[in-house]
RNA sequence: GGGCGAGUGGUGGAACUGGUAGACACGCCGGCCUUAGAAGCCGGUGGCGCAAGCCGUGAGAGUUCGAGUCUCUCCCCGCCCACCA
């Protein structure tokens, strides 16, 4: 096997070549030059101690192929790389062993990088970013001071510097304590007492999205609710645009639909019910949030979930007649995990009896419950039942006698009570209304109208609300980037000066958090105690550190300048390569990363840090990969021992084989489970071509038929097209198409096979350079140019044309291209087989499918 | 309960705006080569049938000359969200 296909060793020749010449190294041209640039992104990992996973190359593969091809055909392409490296896995390791996380990740990465390198991954290496590289989350830091001091304007829609906001008198005249009180209100970057996840096993405040179903995503343990100071991130005051800005971008459609979900915009009415009371400073209403303010006719009873704050005042005020009960009820909620509430299926509740609500739009009394399946957080901790009209309070009246009443006109029963009912009848728009003022209107009119009528007699207002919350920005943990602020007891929140950014972690002896709630660098007096940078007085820093999604929310932005220390990128570089024109990633981070760093993105964008020329959003093109499952399809896991390890399918088959194993293995966006025997394929595949290649050697002036010719094009033309569409199996499919039919000749014409080469180049890099080289170039295939087809070339002079009778296959006869319709309909009719099955009867119908089939009936 | 996606040979999967269902690959079967094997090469491979042929894309109906593709009803599977008023 002198000459044989030996891929280690060419694929480790032309890594070193490839990292030796730079050749994916991108350059920064200035911005009018933007049409000649292609940034394409991968979601930088986090470098795990587990080395690779094959999951990992199918979505880094599939964006080097497409910035391979870009590069081809003449664009200067970013495609870096970097580290994620601040996170849970790493400083769970160092609890156990008490070694310093910077020591375990710096091995990882090493592993990491030994790893995508062998693969022949085109990153740009000179880019290579760090999240926990001090240089970097020095940016980290700044662009989180940023947002503290920014606030949002909701008059112009957009983040304001905290010096434009206006303090309003009745603040002002209240002293200083509360205008800066007012001031620390209305950050972007706040301090917040609030309700949050808790995870009991981790220790640590987990933002909704990485608790739900009620169960910590890191450890699957079930969630509590704790009360806490927090600092929290307003991506609330961007529901809007985050959701409105989705139509401006190319995300696919699930992408899109799971964001606006998730941020949950939903447009309805603030109603307020008057209380009745015997008591005399009762709080005299209270406010509820509806959707459907045009079934306020059919109110029955009004519920507020069990932590509202009004029930403690109405209790305290001494006119509840069952305090008591209501308190047993509360703390029996307090108990339940956010969990238990969720699976448990009967509702609960009971009356706050004593007092009384008015339905605004009636003037009747109806009566107050608590219950917990109305949600404190949401809209106003209080609903306004209609069980006639909604399942939930259906249920609930029915569990508890209450009665229903209906608004619509189309029941026999319309607008009276209906107490008698067991089934839930009308659910939906598009009724008419009987009731009241708004007889004979359909219901989104009356929706409008209620609205109206609301306002004008100071009954409530149009509300919108989200189911997005604000973002718990806090983490009581070690390997995190320290939040540089410095509390001090005069100056209140004080932002670390730029010139002392950043603010670096300490060393520590024990990585462990406490049970009480702090961080691991609370304990290191000397690093706690700092100068007030403000008044100079006695002050500590603040030792919450950030979640792990800081890092990742801007830095597609530094690797357009990765190595800046004046500033997190220069804005020229910004303009020219923002944004990020094709952006690959997982499912899992839809409302997460995604979200996250769409949001700091405008923000950023607001404040003019990132230029105006980049637009509104970071990501043009959002494409999402599958998973890769074990053999068999149950997901890979070290428990199952069915994990796949990379090192060994390069070490095995080679990098090229792996890669396009990877691409063929199935659609890019379907799950797809690992098959040890389909390797062989492609094996066999790259094998092929490369004995090949020695029939191209001995060529003489040998004369392509056309029908190779047609299918040399038609491969050019639908492998360029499926590398644009994703649709990587396919295109792999057609060369080897290609290659077979190659292989039936007896020489190969060189431009023929180079064009197939460089076809093959983004798939295989290696073995394409290897054969390139062998061809007689210099230059690497990869900075050579893309083939283009010649689309005179795609149709065969003959085709197979396919008759059908009665829409069944009974002849196939050869046809020339050029001929026209009727004569076509007339050879089909006339041939001998169909002459048979026509049995003499005239046709009533023959219809002729261009370059495919005539259909007679009959 | 809601949203999204899917259901095609023994397997992974092809099939453009409705137009020859099963491309390509795995596996399997037969042959060549070999002392034997591996590799390689050649041929075959949806089901039933000796054959002509018939039947076939989860089930059923519909539209059409023609349906994997469109419409309706239903059944399964996967993922995400979930008492969001």
């Amino acid at each position: 096997m002198v000459n044989g296909f030996q891929p280690r060793e060419i694929e480790e020749k032309w890594q070193a070549v490839w990292a030796e010449q730079g050749i994916y190294e991108a350059k920064d041209l200035p911005a009018a030059l933007k049409d000649r640039k292609f940034y394409g992104l991968i979601e930088f990992p986090f470098p795990s101690g587990e080395g690779l996973h094959v999951g990992h190359p199918r979505s880094y593969t599939a964006i080097d192929i497409v910035t391979r091809k870009k590069r081809m055909e003449g664009k200067n392409v970013l495609y870096p790389i970097g580290w994620d490296a601040f996170g849970l896995p790493a400083e769970n390791y160092a609890i156990k062993t008490k070694t310093h996380p910077s020591v375990t990740t710096a091995k990882n990465i090493a592993n990491f990088k030994r790893q995508l390198t062998s693969i022949g991954l085109g990153f740009d290496w000179s880019r290579e970013i760090d999240t926990t590289d001090p240089t970097y989350y020095k940016w980290t830091q700044w662009l989180f001071l940023k947002f503290f001091q920014s606030y949002f304007d909701p008059i112009v829609g957009r983040a304001l510097p905290i010096e434009a906001l206006a303090i309003p008198e009745q603040v002002r005249v209240q002293g200083e304590l509360a205008v800066r009180d007012f001031i620390d209100s209305k950050r972007m970057a706040f301090k917040s007492e609030s309700t949050i996840n808790w995870c009991p096993r981790c220790k640590i405040g987990l933002a909704n999205e990485e608790a739900q179903g009620g169960v910590c995503e890191r450890c699957g343990n079930s969630v509590e609710q704790r009360v806490k100071k927090q600092w929290m991130i307003r991506i609330t005051a961007y529901a809007d645009r985050l959701v409105d800005d989705l139509e401006h971008v190319d995300y696919l459609e699930k992408i899109k639909a799971q964001q606006i979900h998730w941020i949950g915009r939903s447009k309805g009415a603030y109603v307020d019910f008057a209380i009745q009371s015997k008591a005399k400073n009762l709080p005299d209403k209270v406010t509820v949030f509806t959707t459907r303010p045009d079934t306020l006719f059919g109110v029955t009873y009004v519920v507020l979930a069990p932590e509202h704050p009004l029930i403690q005042a109405w209790i305290n005020d001494g006119d509840v007649s069952n305090a008591d009960e209501i308190r047993v009820y509360q703390e029996g909620t307090n108990l339940k995990s956010e969990l238990q509430r969720q699976e448990q299926k009967e509702k609960t509740g009971v009356e706050v009896k004593g007092i009384k609500a008015v339905n605004p739009a009636t003037g009747e009394d109806v009566p107050i419950w608590i219950a917990d399946y109305v949600l404190g957080g949401y809209g106003t901790g209080a609903i306004m039942a209609v069980p006639a009209h909604d399942e939930r309070d259906f249920e609930f009246a029915k569990l508890f006698g209450l009665p229903l009443k209906t608004v619509v006109a189309s029941s026999e029963l319309g607008g009276v009570n209906i107490d008698a009912v067991t089934e839930l009848p009308w659910t939906n728009d598009g009724v008419v209304i009987n009731s009241g003022m708004f007889d004979g209107m359909k219901t989104a009119d009356a929706k409008e109208k209620m609205i109206d009528w609301l306002s004008e007699n100071g009954f409530g207002e149009a509300k919108t609300t989200y189911r997005l919350r604000d973002w718990v920005f806090s983490r009581q943990r070690y390997w995190g980037e320290p939040i540089p602020i410095v509390i001090c007891p005069k100056c209140g929140y004080v932002p670390v000066p730029e010139s002392q950014l950043p603010v670096l972690l300490p060393e520590v002896k024990e990585y462990e958090p406490s049970d009480t709630g702090e961080s691991p660098l609370a304990a290191i007096r000397s690093w706690v105690d700092v100068v007030c940078p403000s008044c100079s007085g006695n002050a500590e820093r603040e030792t919450d550190t950030m979640p792990n999604w800081a890092g990742s929310s801007w830095y597609f932005l530094r690797y357009c300048d990765p190595h800046n220390d004046q500033t997190f990128a220069d804005p020229e570089k910004l303009k020219f390569w923002m944004p990020v024109d094709l952006y690959n990633g997982g499912m899992e981070h839809t409302t997460l990363h995604l979200l996250y760093s769409r949001f700091w993105y405008k923000f950023l964008w607001d404040l003019n840090l990132v230029p105006r020329e980049c637009g509104s959003e970071p990501y043009a093109k959002r494409r999402s990969h599958a998973l890769i499952m074990g053999e068999g399809g149950m997901k890979m896991s070290k428990s199952k021992g069915n994990v796949v390890n990379p090192d060994d399918v390069v070490a095995k088959y080679g990098a090229d084989v792996f890669r396009m194993y990877e691409m063929f293995i199935g659609p890019f966006d379907q799950d797809a489970p690992w098959d040890t025997n389909g390797i062989e394929g492609l094996k066999r595949f790259l094998e092929k071509v490369w004995k090949l290649q020695e029939k191209v050697i001995s060529s003489k002036n040998s004369v392509l038929s056309r029908e190779k010719e047609v299918l040399l094009h038609r491969t050019i033309k639908k492998v360029s097209e499926d590398i644009e569409g994703m649709h990587f199996n396919t295109a792999v499919s057609a060369m080897m198409i290609l290659v077979n039919a190659l292989q039936e000749e007896k020489d190969l014409q060189k431009p023929v096979w180079e064009s197939f080469l460089k076809l093959l180049a983004p798939f295989a890099p290696h073995i394409a350079e290897e054969l390139w080289h062998q061809l007689g170039y210099a230059e690497s295939i990869h900075v050579s140019s893309w083939p283009t087809f010649d689309s005179t070339k795609l149709q065969h002079l003959q085709f197979e044309l396919v008759i059908q009778v009665n829409g069944k296959v009974r002849d196939k006869i050869l046809i020339e291209s050029d001929l026209s319709e009727d004569d076509v309909k007339a050879k089909a009719v006339a041939s001998e087989k169909i002459q048979q099955y026509l049995e003499g009867k005239m046709p009533h119908k023959v219809v002729y499918v261009k370059g495919r089939l005539v259909s007679i009936a009959v």
